[in-house]
DNA sequence: ATATTTGTTATATAAACAATATAACAAATA
DNA sequence: TATTTGTTATATTGTTTATATAACAAATAT
């Protein structure tokens, strides 16, 4: 699995578990309909407690990017069943809000933060083939 | 004072206080040399401990947005002396990137999310004169 | 059909974090 | 000189995070 855990990080172990899932779906590692890895796999292969895991899951499900059927496994849904809600529009800009007053006020201009906005995309991105 | 607590939000009160007295600052409802509100009065202020304020003003101080003078009181740091540091400029990517992938795998377009962004700072940057 | 794997639920424990409550100190300010 | 300031210390409470076991019942594999 590509997801790897910093023990001392001030970031949850569960949370850090769900930002990388979503960053290796946004960067095609993983695709709709997707199985993702038993709670049990998962925990055993990262050395974290099933319950963590567990609760990253049901984070991911909350969000609305995975569904987990009871008893058999969490697939990742497809973009269409993701349609994206006003709701999840707003709490994306509720999200950006600060992360760019930091910015700001630490003295970066508008240009550095799309620059650097820019630079996020290219990481995440499915490389076009190719190019 | 312009700060609004949220007392059932899941965001801790102290990283509110952050949050707002950042957002306050770069709408230029605060500027560099004003003097922040004693962390008593705020505390008193805003219906919340003492300590909570002050572990505001110590984040706000860590992040090198304010200078705390010890038994006088918080000064809000010119744009000069916080010069931006490239170390800075990791951070608020490292922030920017959960948001963008979060908001790409439910669907936005990079369009959407750039559009978000110029929302934001037309929220947050100081009103031109006249315009 | 049986055994294994799955998410779910429950209980318990420990550590860290968030928030409050008091109190006292010593320097800065009024 | 009295008040205000940030600092430091101690204590308590509740929540969150993370782990550890265990059992259940449905889904899946053999």
């Amino acid at each position: 699995m590509f997801i790897q855990i910093e023990p001392q990080s001030d970031i949850p172990i569960y949370e850090q578990v769900t930002r990388q899932i979503i960053e290796g779906i946004a960067r095609g590692e993983m695709k709709p309909g997707d199985t993702l890895p038993s709670v049990r796999n998962l925990a055993a292969d990262l050395g974290v407690n099933m319950h963590t895991v567990n609760k990253s899951y049901h984070e991911l499900e909350e969000k609305g990017i995975i569904t987990i059927r009871a008893k058999s496994g969490a697939i990742i849904r497809s973009t269409e069943e993701r349609a994206l809600t006003p709701e999840q529009l707003q709490q994306i800009e509720k999200n950006l809000k600060p992360v760019v007053a930091e910015g700001m006020v630490l003295g970066a201009t508008a240009e550095q933060i799309e620059y650097m906005m820019k630079k996020v995309f290219a990481d995440l991105q499915i490389p076009a083939e190719g190019v």
